[in-house]
DNA sequence: GTCTATACCGAGATAGAC
DNA sequence: GTCTATCTCGGTATAGAC
């Protein structure tokens, strides 16, 4: 019954790969995140998300096993995310001069939270408690992070700036609270910090304050 | 029956207030704070609160009438908690030198912060979702906090820090994430927040930095 | 392989026993 | 007033129908 998979049209991201099973997981994946993301694990349910997804129940179970592992999958897709967004960045500025290349970054990474604010959410939903999920996150994507930072960091030579690098990571990081807080933020300014001028100049705000310099 | 109240020692905190009903109210409210504070609302039981207080079943239906409505008191005395360390710093200080008193303002917030992490895990947590909690809490204690910050941020004349007061007021609420994400602090640096000169630490570098001043 | 039915548990709230 | 039993609902996970 192969014949069935020609009857329905494919959208352009989902011609290269396998069809029917890989659509239903990404489907479920993408709203995991923003399900996972805006209200936490244990508030999220799997019915939730496959209402969301717009899919048949019981598929998570059938896809992914438990709850659990469909959670590692979404978490995996969204740093993938992440990483691939800065990856590159922080190799191919290796040769700019270090105190520019440091505001380079911290605008990207800026920008990078503001693509997938899902990211921060997480981060600060599951950095309170000291449970199986932190630790899954720690090992899995913070630990990392938090190295390439400090390599960044002595790079950079930003000691003098006053900020211990465990300072300078943690308001990097939470400078994107505008972006995870977004309805708070709304409701407060009346602005949206998504807009493309909001981004840049929180981007240029934080690459100043960080680094004590003038931003660009 | 109140003998009985003769025969069981007080604290020196419960000593004025009446005894049976206020104590049980007051430990399900200390285990509401921190549990709703690190865990969320909907992740959070009203067993579980009422186990963690040591109190019998269903005495948060008895005292509060519903999860919704013990959780609004959690909110209150948590803010409340806030309101009393920061109001007197910000009239007394009124007098201080504009540039001087909103550095001594800032600091007085992180220690406050670091007293009560758990404002910070709430703002963290309620901030992400246009729901009914978020609007009670912007309407009861962040409106107002905002307004406030707004008025010290133009008394001491920021503009020209090149902060917006939105940007100052989620700088300064977030550099407060050192202690909200405790556990992921400590699995990172291997270090504790919380220590006292962590804390002032903490308060100098950002008294500084939202200032462009020199902390002190 | 896909979907339905259901088991089993724990949630909040209520009614009734003492 | 205090405690217990229970109701109803919704959660994850499983088994079985097609």
């Amino acid at each position: 019954m192969t014949v069935v998979k020609f009857e329905q049209p494919m959208s352009a991201t989902e011609a290269e790969t396998t069809s029917k099973s890989e659509v239903t997981r990404a489907k479920l994946i993408d709203a995991g995140i923003r399900l996972f993301s805006e209200q936490g694990y244990e508030a999220t349910s799997t019915r939730q998300v496959q209402e969301a997804a717009g899919v048949q129940r019981n598929l998570i179970t059938y896809h992914f096993g438990s709850k659990e592992a469909f959670w590692k999958a979404c978490m995996s897709e969204l740093f993938g995310h992440m990483t691939r967004l800065l990856r590159p960045a922080i190799v191919q500025s290796k040769d700019i001069e270090p105190g520019e290349r440091i505001r380079f970054l911290i605008r990207r990474f800026i920008r990078a939270s503001a693509e997938w604010p899902e990211s921060t959410r997480i981060m600060f939903d599951e950095g309170r408690c000291d449970d199986w999920r932190l630790e899954w996150l720690v090992q899995h994507y913070v630990r990392p992070f938090f190295d390439t930072v400090t390599d960044v960091y002595e790079a950079g030579n930003l000691g003098r700036s006053g900020l211990s690098v465990i300072q300078f990571y943690y308001l990097l990081v939470s400078s994107a609270s505008v972006f995870a807080m977004a309805p708070e933020y709304r409701l407060l300014s009346g602005k949206d910090p998504f807009k493309e001028d909001a981004i840049d100049e929180q981007a240029h705000v934080m690459a100043m304050l960080l680094t004590g310099g003038t931003g660009e």
